[in-house]
DNA sequence: CGGTTTTGACCAGCGC
DNA sequence: GCGCTGGTCAAAACCG
C-alpha cells in the first residue's frame, strides 16, 4: 500500500490491544494476580475485585498525561474561553487550536471528556487497572451516548456504566457520524479518541484503540479529503456477528481517531479465544502481547446486577443512537456548546438476559491471561523506560501499538 | 490448521 | 444514466 496515507496496518494492532513491546520496553511478568470477582449483592458493581484496589490505574495516570498534553483543555467553568454558554464543569474539552474553531480538533466528531479531577488519584479507590481500558472500551462499543462514570466515592466499585449518580465523569460522547455518504441508514456510534501514534511521532503509523471485542480487518479504503486512509472492521469475536467498525484519523486532526462502530454485536463478550488461532500479528511474537485481537473477556465483566451492557454498538441504542443520526446535521458545534446534560445522559445499559454473573467472571478470568495482565503490567510496570511517552502508555493500555511494530516489513506489498 | 492482514476488484448509494 | 465514492468481498500470503 502506498505510503500516503499511513498504514492502518498498526491500527489493527493496536486493534485488538496489539501492545507491541519494544526493547526498551521489555515485557513484565504476569505478576498480577487475578481480580476475585466480587459478587457481593450489596455491592452493584465490582467487576474487578480487590485486588486492584491498591493499585494505580494507569489508564488513569495516561489519561491524565494525555490532558496534561496538551490535546485536552480543561474547561473549567471559570473559563470564557469558546464555551460561551457552556459550563463545562471542569471537564476537559478538546483545545481549541488554530482559528478557534472547535472542529478543528475533532471536527464533526465526538470528543473525549475527561473529568480532570477525578482522573488520577493514587489513594483513590478508583484505582482499578482493569478499569481503565474496559472503561473506554464500554464506553465506546457500548454506551449509546459513550457515557462512563466513574464512581469515586465508592470505596470498591469505582466504575459504573450507568450513569445515574455520579459526578466524576470519564465521558466518551458519541455523535454521529457526518459523513457524506450511508450506505444504509444504520445508527452508528462514533468516538474519536486521541491517536498516541501521533504523540509518539511515529511517521507513519496509525492507531487505534482496543475496545476489547476481537476485530478483524476486512479492507482499508483511502478517504478522499483525508491524507489517513480508513480501515473496516468486523467482529471476529463470533461468526455471524454483524458488528462492525471503521477506523481512521480525524482528517482535521490527525491526533486524532476517529472510531465509527456500526452495527451491533449479536453474542455476548467473547469467552472464547477460539477466533483467535493464529492469532494477532499485531501482537507478533511477544505472547505477553496478544491481546490484540484476542477478543477479551469485558472488562466491566458482571458489572452489576444490570448485568452485562450490550456492548454493541449502535443499533443497541436505538434511540440515542438514530436521534444521534437525525441530529448529525447540526451536531458540530454543539460538540462544546451543548450542555452535558443532554450530550451526556446517563447511559443505561441494556441487559442481555443470557449474561450470567458467573459467566461474566468467567469472561473476567479469560481476561486475566491477556489484556489484563498486559494491562496490568504494563499500566503498572514500575520501571517504565523514561523514553515512554505518555501517548505509550496510552496507546498500551488501550491496546495502542504506537510504538514500532513488527509488521511494517511485511506490509511493504 | 485456523486465524490474520493485504489489496485489487466488485458492488451499491448518491449527486449531477 | 453516469461517474464518483465508500463499503465489502475474496484470494493470496502470512503467522503462531
Amino acid at each position: 500500500m502506498d505510503n500516503y496515507q499511513g498504514d492502518l496496518t498498526d491500527v489493527v494492532r493496536g486493534i485488538g490491544g496489539g501492545h507491541v513491546l519494544s526493547p526498551e520496553r521489555p515485557s513484565p511478568p504476569n505478576i498480577w494476580p487475578l481480580p476475585q470477582p466480587s459478587v457481593s449483592s450489596d455491592l452493584p458493581i465490582n467487576p474487578f475485585g480487590d485486588p486492584f484496589v491498591s493499585m494505580t490505574d494507569p489508564l488513569l495516570q495516561e489519561l491524565n498525561a494525555v490532558t496534561n498534553s496538551g490535546y485536552f483543555s480543561a474547561a473549567d467553568s471559570s473559563s470564557s474561553n469558546n464555551n460561551n454558554n457552556n459550563n463545562n464543569n471542569g471537564l476537559l474539552v478538546p483545545k481549541v487550536v488554530g482559528d478557534g474553531h472547535i472542529k478543528s480538533q475533532c471536527s464533526v466528531f465526538p470528543r473525549i471528556r475527561i473529568s480532570h479531577s477525578n482522573i488520577i488519584h493514587d489513594s483513590s479507590p478508583c484505582n482499578s487497572p482493569a478499569m481503565s481500558a474496559h472503561v473506554f472500551a464500554a464506553a465506546a462499543a457500548a454506551s449509546p451516548k459513550g457515557v462512563i462514570n466513574v464512581d469515586t466515592n465508592s470505596p470498591r466499585n469505582c466504575l459504573l456504566i450507568d450513569g445515574n449518580t455520579f459526578s466524576s465523569q470519564i465521558q466518551i460522547s458519541s455523535l454521529p457520524n457526518l459523513g457524506p455518504k450511508r450506505r444504509k441508514s444504520q445508527a452508528k456510534k462514533v468516538v474519536c479518541i486521541p491517536a498516541p501514534a501521533a504523540l509518539n511521532s511515529r511517521s507513519n503509523g496509525e492507531v487505534v484503540p482496543s475496545d476489547l471485542w476481537a476485530w478483524r480487518k476486512y479492507g482499508q479504503k483511502p478517504i478522499k479529503g483525508s491524507p489517513f486512509p480508513r480501515g473496516y472492521y468486523r467482529c471476529s469475536s463470533s461468526k455471524g456477528c454483524s458488528a462492525r467498525k471503521q477506523v481512521e484519523r480525524s482528517r482535521t486532526d490527525p491526533n486524532m481517531l476517529v472510531i465509527t462502530y456500526t452495527s451491533e454485536h449479536n453474542h455476548p463478550w467473547p469467552i472464547q479465544r477460539n477466533a483467535l488461532a493464529g492469532s494477532t500479528r499485531s501482537s507478533s511474537s511477544n505472547p505477553n502481547t496478544s491481546i490484540s485481537s484476542t477478543a477479551t473477556a469485558p472488562p466491566n465483566g458482571p458489572s452489576n446486577n444490570n448485568h452485562l451492557p450490550s456492548y454493541a454498538s449502535p443499533s443497541h441504542l436505538s434511540a440515542s443512537a438514530v436521534k444521534d443520526e437525525q441530529r448529525e446535521g447540526d451536531m458540530e458545534l454543539e460538540n462544546v456548546e451543548d450542555n452535558d446534560d443532554n450530550q451526556f445522559a446517563p447511559y443505561r445499559p441494556e441487559l442481555h438476559d443470557q449474561h450470567q454473573p458467573n459467566e461474566l467472571f468467567a469472561d473476567l478470568e479469560e481476561l486475566e491471561g491477556d489484556s489484563l495482565s498486559m494491562l496490568l503490567s504494563q499500566g503498572c510496570a514500575g520501571d517504565r523506560n523514561n523514553k515512554t511517552t505518555a501517548s505509550d502508555g496510552i496507546s498500551d493500555f488501550f491496546g495502542w501499538s504506537g510504538g514500532n511494530n513488527s509488521n511494517g516489513d511485511r506490509d511493504a506489498r
